[in-house]
DNA sequence: GGGCCAACGTAATAATAATATACAATAATA
DNA sequence: TATTATTGTATATTATTATTACGTTGGCCC
């Protein structure tokens, strides 16, 4: 992987790129020019081109870029080449949602395992998952390599789970509990803040 | 409210300084520097005044900041003094999870329908709520004077639901379907976009 | 009540990110 | 082989965001 400093703002326009590249794949577009991307997407042409030069040159001088290779080559740079075994914890309603995401598993993120606290979770799921217990969590991400976990528990118990996780090896963190969660360097986290969003949107309304 | 142009940024901040207001209230502290706020929230303290700053001057010199105060202020701001009436679209995973969130009530955010374009989906849910199906979409919006659209369906169907949304009247769309739904000037519209959050974790353990 | 201190409010500055412009290099095409 | 399109990249400009610095104000203590 590329080791410059590359911004977060280019990082977090990498998906977008990778979503739009897909469309256009299905749409049987074979190729596309940076101004035509800039024209669909609302972004400076010159902006793709650089944010894509970050990584590599992707495109050919005069022609273009061809869908499938620089899809190919984002998701690499994204890692979705790669498979990730993935735990959740908290058996509430998101946990169960994020559970049956099926498209998550096509990505290469499988969904290994849910646990709880609460014995009155326990057992099976529809869709033969099980819930277990947390006291057999550290095992479980030992013996089965787990590489990312997700936290749906309620706010009270996100920091300590996090500890938690973090102290078993877990190398990423991705939180859905209303929380910033804190992880010693080297641990990634990514925090989805629903009711933040939700309050953004109050705002917008109310000006 | 105020009217010279608020970076988004600063708007992004508020539901931090909000949940972090929350938490220093149940913890009984009644009073804050922003100095103190600072160091608690890995902003610089700077910052932290100007952005409050943006809507008013809520401190006071040489004491800090009230925390009950300033909570309700930003409240204010955020137009959680409001009621909004929401509806889901899509009774998948999500919108059913969406559903049974008790906590968007408290904030003044109510559920008060969902609706599916698949007849199999129609009919009552657990808790009671019964999922419509979209052909009474407008006169439902109509006659409950609707807020809010929370669209919960495949991408394939999130464009087209905005659109109906907006002829209908629906000034808010918060957007859980993975495309950047466009809606006129005037509409607000927030986006989760999980996946590419899972993506952003994806590149960051690759790194 | 006067001086001191804490902490705000805000102006000035610096850093970061986005946009615009330009152009040589180069592959496709005719 | 000439033409054309479009990248890769440099540079400049503008906009946005964050940091530093400091004057101002109100509370508090002697």
């Amino acid at each position: 992987m590329i080791d410059e400093k590359i911004s977060p703002a280019v990082i977090r326009r990498l998906p977008r790129y990778y979503r739009y590249l897909s469309e256009m794949e299905e749409a049987g577009i074979d190729k596309l020019s940076s101004s035509q991307m800039s024209m669909d997407m609302g972004l400076n042409a010159s902006q793709i081109r650089r944010d894509l030069n970050c990584f590599g040159g992707f495109g050919q001088q005069g022609y273009g870029y061809s869908v499938t290779k620089l899809k190919k080559e984002i998701a690499r740079i994204l890692g979705l080449n790669k498979r990730y075994k993935v735990v959740i914890i908290g058996a509430g309603r998101i946990g169960q949602a994020l559970l049956g995401y099926r498209s998550f598993m096509l990505e290469g993120f499988e969904i290994v395992g849910i646990f709880d606290s609460d014995p009155a979770k326990m057992g099976l799921l529809p869709e033969g998952h099980e819930v277990f217990g947390l006291e057999s969590l550290d095992s479980f991400i030992a013996e089965n390599g787990i590489d990312i976990a997700i936290i749906c528990t309620p706010k009270e118990a996100a920091q300590k789970s996090a500890d938690h996780l973090v102290s078993c090896g877990i190398k990423g963190i991705w939180n859905f509990a209303p929380v910033d969660v804190a992880v010693r360097r080297g641990v990634a986290v990514e925090n989805i803040h629903l009711s933040d969003s939700l309050y953004v949107l109050s705002y917008k309304l109310c000006k």
